[in-house]
DNA sequence: TAACTAACAAAGAATAATTCTTATCTTATA
DNA sequence: TATAAGATAAGAATTATTCTTTGTTAGTTA
């Protein structure tokens, strides 16, 4: 995300904010500009470790407690996925999921047919849709080589934390 | 699921379990016969409760254990959700979810369409895909009944946002 | 059918992820 | 600038899940 995008994303996210009666918090704001410049789905842990060193003070508790509050007023996402620590990412644009199981990295991608196609009828009059992802479940190239030419052996991140 | 269905599915699954190596066990047994009548999505916990009259002596520990090695092999499947707890499915025909934030509610719907639908191009070259689902997420009429005529006074924008 | 061994149970400890409690601050507003 | 509502830090607590050990049970194979 370049710096015009993030600055108008960080206005935006003021004004949300002052919309609904959050306050705009140093912590909030910090976190909010983090989550904004990730591109890897973070977890509270993981963003927590990123801004430490730039709020001192900040608590576990309180990145967790941001990103449930600003979950919860849709400014930014919660990633549907099979693990146990959750992932979030700011609001962007419309886009799905396709996660590796091994390494866990989860990478976008826009599917514009799919965000237009008409949802099933049956799910007319099960009440009020709000979202509709797609995730996509495989081994990516750099867990499991493509045998094909070369095959370098595998590097061993099974259980690579997605760190800074 | 109706007798003649679920007995085709244990059949097939004691037929996977000898294949891969897996004993068969009374609770394993149990644990996957319960997952497959039921039509919920259960978690670890819930299954658990289900059974306990029935197998008297089966731990918790049991049924976590159980539900990771099944889903470890490919014959249970860990739904995706943006919740704290795992919920859990036997592999039947190809379907989505469609989860209600509010009561969390999931069930199951096809989407023919999406399932034969090409992925983007951008996928081909990452590695090996294994799943794709579609993760619907709103909220039921049973959690917020349609005021029919107009009202709007409840929907409590603070959660909506993420449109469509 | 015996024997080998994976799987199970119990019980408790451990871990990981997340949430709560309380006293103390900070932001937005009067 | 005072202040009330709301937010934070710190640590305790909770929840979901996994591990450890020991003794037992029960599938599978010879």
């Amino acid at each position: 995300m370049d710096q015009d995008k993030l600055q108008e994303h960080l206005s935006g996210f003021e004004a949300a904010c002052r919309k609904t009666g959050l306050k705009v918090t140093h912590q909030r704001l910090g976190i909010y500009r983090e989550l904004a410049v990730s591109t890897d789905h973070p977890s509270a842990e993981v963003l927590h470790r990123r801004l430490i060193h730039k709020i001192p003070m900040l608590s576990m508790d309180t990145v967790y407690r941001t990103l449930t509050t600003l979950s919860q007023h849709g400014l930014i996402h919660k990633v549907e996925t099979i693990e146990s620590q959750a992932r979030f990412e700011v609001i962007c644009k419309r886009h799905h999921h396709l996660i590796c199981r091994q390494c866990r990295e989860i990478i976008d991608f826009q599917w514009p047919s799919i965000d237009e196609a008409m949802l099933p009828d049956e799910l007319m009059h099960w009440g009020k849709i709000d979202s509709r992802n797609v995730v996509v479940y495989g081994i990516c190239n750099n867990c499991n080589p493509v045998k094909t030419i070369c095959n370098k052996e595998k590097s061993n991140d099974r259980d690579k934390k997605i760190d800074q």
